[in-house]
RNA sequence: GCAAUUGAAUGGA
């Protein structure tokens, strides 16, 4: 199964997702070995390149082989889920994979936190977190990270600066993603001096990358201060980072 | 030994 998951997954990484599902379903048809990696593959590439419904094909594919999940599966279907904000498909999973002995681990949980999040339903989102916390699942950056993204979603900035400092206090860091996160709201609440304050707190222990700098950029020109932008797109250029 | 979760913008309908 190994072999034929890592030729699966070349395939996948080499933008040969057509041929990666006809070598998926012929090695199926030959009645071959596959297991939760072979489909993970899979489905992970195709829900990245948005083609959703042939994910769900393959799913179904898989479901009808009595594929045995394990963590990495049940992450890519969560996650896959929660991209296409199916949020009652997401929570039916979740409680499925529960029901069946099958605990969500940090990283399914971390996905599903996001979909709640995405989907604006912070309230079940928290509770989810605060269960991670009583199961022993525990949390990381990435569940705080889903948290401030729901909050900034929602324009309840003070909120996400809470989590930031209770995150700290954990003995979680933020990193370059929470500061893009909130700076990126401050920006939208036209805060763009306090995004710039925090820009300079991120480049304490972060490198900006060229995600941060279109935060800021983007924040400068939205605000109509374009000689800003410029400064911090010449300051780009000068850290030779590549513009996308 | 292979596969898994978080950030920005623009345009189209």
């Amino acid at each position: 199964s190994v072999t034929f998951n890592t030729i699966i997954n070349g395939l996948c990484k080499g933008g040969q997702i057509n041929l990666a599902m006809e070598f998926l379903e012929e090695t199926v048809r030959k009645g071959l070995c596959t297991n939760a990696g072979t489909y993970s593959s899979v489905i992970h590439s195709l829900c990245k390149n948005s083609r959703f419904s042939s994910a769900l094909r393959v799913t179904d594919l898989m479901i009808s082989k009595n594929i045995r999940p394990n963590d990495c599966l049940m992450t890519t279907l969560m996650s896959g889920l929660c991209l296409l904000n199916k949020q009652s498909e997401a929570r039916k999973l979740y409680h499925l994979l529960q029901s069946k002995g099958y605990n969500a681990n940090i990283v399914t949980s971390n996905a599903f936190i996001y979909g709640l999040c995405k989907a604006g339903n912070m309230q079940e989102a928290l509770s989810l977190f605060k269960n991670m916390l009583d199961k022993g699942v525990g949390v990381d950056t990435f569940s705080y990270n889903g948290l401030i993204y729901g909050y900034c979603k929602e324009d309840r900035l003070e909120a996400g600066f809470k989590l930031k400092e209770e995150m700290v206090k954990r003995g979680y860091s933020p990193d370059i993603i929470t500061y893009s996160l909130l700076m990126h709201g401050l920006c939208n609440k036209g805060k763009i001096d306090e995004s710039l304050a925090l820009w300079h707190e991120c480049k304490t222990s972060f490198v900006p990358d060229v995600n941060l700098y279109g935060v800021i950029i983007n924040g400068f020109c939205n605000a109509e201060k374009i000689e800003e932008a410029w400064n911090f797109f010449e300051m780009m250029l000068r850290h030779n980072i590549k513009p996308n």
